[in-house]
DNA sequence: AACGAACCCAACCGCCGCTTG
DNA sequence: CCAAGCGGCGGTTGGGTTCGT
């Protein structure tokens, strides 16, 4: 192995693991502004202390707007055993068919039950057989995530159009262009925000429809509010966590976690001219901030930043109700 | 209720191939 | 043409969750 490539960075000095919120927070913010470009330098810039490779992969598969979460359906499933067939572990190429599907995603299907439906020959097998252990992946499935916005629930039945005008809609401009996990490093941030604006800030796991019943809508872990915004969702407590006071204070001092914030005091100085403010309006409406109709003039982010003291009490409450 | 097994999936690793100078 | 840099891809891992006993 000696002709190996030097590592892309220094394991000693980048941060690993699961993402945080804060993190997350700070990479969307960050490529909401200004693209990713350059992923090698994208880490500094935005105050991350992650390896680019760790900030284009939490991009893809996970945090794009465009990315679509959940259970896949039949027709995708299907489609992935086809293609399969023809392709092999080709995944970004079968992602390619699967709008909003990453590779790793599909990938992760395939190893992990869609293998496991195939007899030893091989055969494009239907999919609708049950198979003792797949009713706990369905139901797992399902119980973690989600689909796309409410109302574009035909997604589920149409993910494999890609002239699906629904679709079309939905998927990032990126996309059009190609696969979903073929994310083309010159996407702009006006392509994100387009996205976003479409999606509504929605980085986290949404879910399909609003559940009837109100326990099953808080284990599905999704909060929507009346502007279809949606927030990251797999876990409320790391969702309660991220706004905990001491990290609040991350986006208005230099008291929390340094990685966040060093280099460039990027995140500190851009949610301070956040322009987008969806994202704090969401905070509010979820906190119970409503916003005073004369506050206009000043920035959500300030005002957030004033008046999150007074929701201490609603944070522990909301937290608790969380556990 | 407790524990081990099975499962899921986000993230990491290392190689490949394209681009650029 | 060559080497370096970088993004992308596919394989793998391991922590967390769920299930079964």
């Amino acid at each position: 192995m000696g002709k190996g490539r030097a590592p892309c960075c220094d394991k000693n000095e980048v941060k690993r693991g699961p993402w945080s919120p804060a993190e997350d927070f700070s990479l969307i913010t960050f490529i909401q502004n200004h693209g990713h470009d350059n992923w090698r330098a994208l880490p500094k810039q935005a105050g991350l202390l992650r390896c680019g490779k760790s900030c284009r992969l939490r991009w893809i598969n996970y945090l794009r707007p465009d990315v679509k979460r959940g259970n896949f359906t039949q027709d995708e499933e299907e489609t992935i055993i086809k293609l399969h067939k023809t392709w092999g572990n080709k995944w970004s190429k079968i992602a390619s068919r699967l709008p909003g599907r990453t590779d790793n995603e599909i990938k992760n299907v395939w190893n992990t039950h869609l293998k496991k439906r195939l007899p030893p020959t091989n055969k494009v097998s239907d999919s609708s057989e049950d198979e003792p252990k797949e009713s706990r992946t369905a139901s797992s499935l399902s119980s973690s995530s989600v689909l796309f916005s409410n109302e574009n629930q035909n997604l589920e039945t149409e993910p494999l159009n890609k002239s699906n005008p629904i679709n079309d809609n939905l998927v990032c401009s990126k996309q059009q262009t190609t696969s979903a996990s073929v994310s083309s490093n010159s996407i702009s941030s006006s392509q994100v925000e387009g996205c976003w604006a479409q999606n509504g800030v929605d980085f986290g796991e949404e879910v399909k429809e609003k559940k009837e019943n109100d326990d099953d809508e808080e284990e599905m872990g999704s909060k929507s509010n009346d502007m279809g915004i949606k927030i990251p969702l797999e876990s409320d407590i790391e969702f309660w966590d991220m706004l905990d006071l001491d990290n609040i204070h991350l986006f208005e001092s230099e008291e929390v976690d340094q990685s966040y914030c060093e280099g460039s005091n990027f995140v500190v100085q851009k949610n301070r001219e956040f322009e987008n403010d969806e994202w704090f309006k969401y905070l509010e409406n979820e906190l119970g901030l409503n916003r005073p109709p004369e506050a206009d003039d000043i920035t959500a982010a300030e005002r957030f930043s004033v008046d999150v003291d007074p929701c201490m009490a609603y944070f522990a409450e909301g937290f608790t109700r969380q556990l």
